[in-house]
DNA sequence: ATGAAAGCGCTAACAC
DNA sequence: GTGTTAGCGCTTTCAT
């Protein structure tokens, strides 16, 4: 009782295995209602499972698609790959999710063993830029891929993007409306494009309501909570601000600390706002006020853009839009 | 220049088909030197990708593992993700992670897709009972299979544990060792073996140092934040304890947010202990005091179980040890 | 030391 | 309507 092949099927319904493989495929067209069904009982009695390996030999198709994250301990990523898995699913197509751990030659391994694998295309999302080989290894293979919030020069390729600049634009706008004007902003790693264009529309939503960002009141975060934890502390220690946006939640939760721990209230000292809302912001106390990107959605979309890349070689960008979240870690400024 | 084929590889080098596949094989014992260097050397420059599907097809070996978690939203699980995967890769395999999302239609179709994706063995995660259809869908299908945090009768299976008994009685040790005699504890849902044991060991440890845990004290969770928010502020509001053991992390935020809410300090008034260590708990304040799986070798460990059990067909069943994580959210007892 | 040929499980012309 | 047959890219006897 071994593996059943198209041929046990064959002979025990008493068909040949082209009929087998038309009532796999669905193509029954000219066929008999008769001979189906039988087919169709037999591979029902025997429990009969397709091989996807040969089907995809033949099809040059495996119906797998890859996923490269750069990090699936982020809160932020999980959701990503739902929404890629749900939508691959629904057509029909399994996900092989690949963690990259922000490492260059870990992403270049991924991409080398997913086209060994044959997978049908690649989403791929990093915060980094792609790397030379990276490069070469998706566009030599001419295997469809989709990027996933980072961009690329060039023709036709296909991607998600959240408009960042958007984001922080709503994260500024937030903050002068409720009359800060003392406000800092920490943001994400210098080289990363997100974090520059988050600062970039925060500022101008700042400029466009006559406050002014002090250069010093720009810190360096690099998205991670200790960090940002460390740098707060030192800062708010030293200076006197009513509002902070943080570039990501992470940096928010750290900064939540080195307030808790300097005898800073929030919000009624200190508004913070972050960006991302990954599930674990509504677990703080207060819950925190962000940007929220609809990460899932993203997942899903990106699929569907990889899907259309594979199967009509569409290409197609798609910007998502921000929306603001207001939870309980902002407020009207009080002027004592 | 489309996929290059162990064709291409051999009429470039001059050689057979066999010839290639052998050094592709490292099956180079008798083979000249300089045959294989041209071989590798053409494979090289023409940048060949063998094709997994094939190599799979005849060897019967897709190199391919699942891995099926309840769900990946749930931070625990992407630690779990992370060590399978590298465990995985170490030894040459790819893994597909697929979120059941808890529902067994859901765990029941990956099981039948990962099959018909001919993956060489299964990593399955689950909070609930393998349901008949799965039980007959591993089981039949003759797959190599680990059950990962879950039980089951019957003869030679894999599989990874906690003991969650000895967490259980760790938790209950501390608060007991700091003094505290009014307790009480707040359960997963009740069908969870994982939740009753460590409400077992719980009791345990309170018994041996007699305090007693009142029934109405046990209260009902389903693992979820906002139920434990839900249960523990109308708790707390009518009875007098001052520690909680909350058998996840997850609840322990909830019960975070409901002593904030109705102005009891932690730890001074209240003392905390969750049971996980996820990652998020140190973005608590205060951090919270838990008990630690080491849920990223736990993931080690069963994909390492899954090869062996695919290589040399052995089955183990290996058992961890939680350990307690002293933080800031449980203190001694005071008595005013 | 190397190659020819069969065949893995399936699909897709093409025939009848 | 249904079957025959030739591969897909690879591994693996079995020859030489």
């Amino acid at each position: 009782m071994g593996k059943l092949t198209i041929k046990d099927i064959a002979r025990e319904a008493g068909v040949s295995i082209t009929t087998v493989s038309r009532v796999l495929n669905k193509k029954e067209e000219g066929m008999s209602q008769e001979t189906r069904e039988k087919v169709l009982r037999v591979m029902e009695e025997l429990n009969y499972q397709p091989n996807k390996l040969a089907r995809g030999l033949v099809t040059k198709r495996s119906n797998m698609l890859g996923l490269i994250v750069p990090n699936i301990s982020n809160p932020f990523f999980p959701e990503l790959c739902r929404g890629a898995e749900d939508e691959a699913n629904k057509r029909q197509y399994s996900l092989i999710i690949c963690n990259s751990d922000d490492q260059t030659q870990k992403e270049e391994n991924y991409l080398r063993l997913l086209k060994e694998q044959q997978v049908d295309g690649i989403l791929l999302s990093s915060k980094d830029r792609l790397s030379k080989t990276s490069k070469n290894q998706l566009q030599s293979g001419k295997i469809p891929y989709v990027l996933f919030d980072r961009g690329e020069e060039g023709n036709n390729y296909s991607g998600v993007f959240l408009d960042n600049e958007k984001g922080g634009y709503l994260a500024g706008k937030h903050l002068t409306d409720l009359g800060h004007t003392k406000i800092a902003c920490m943001t994400g790693p210098q080289d990363i494009r997100n974090s520059q264009q988050r600062l970039l529309g925060f500022q101008q939503a700042l400029m466009e309501n006559s406050v002014n960002l002090l250069g010093s009141f720009i810190l360096d975060g690099d998205f991670q909570m200790d960090t940002a934890y460390r740098v707060a502390k030192d800062f708010l220690q030293n200076n006197n601000v009513t509002a902070i946006f943080a570039c990501n939640d992470l940096m928010a939760c750290g900064i939540y600390r080195a307030a808790h721990e300097i005898g800073i209230q929030i919000p009624e000292q200190l508004s913070i706002i972050g960006f991302d809302d990954i599930p674990l912001v509504t677990a703080l106390i207060p819950k925190l006020t962000t940007i929220r990107q609809g990460t899932y959605e993203m997942g899903r979309k990106a699929i569907e853009l990889l899907i259309n890349k594979i199967e009509n070689n569409s290409s197609e960008e798609v910007v998502f839009e921000p929306t603001l979240i207001v939870r309980e870690s902002t407020e009207q400024i009080r002027r004592d």
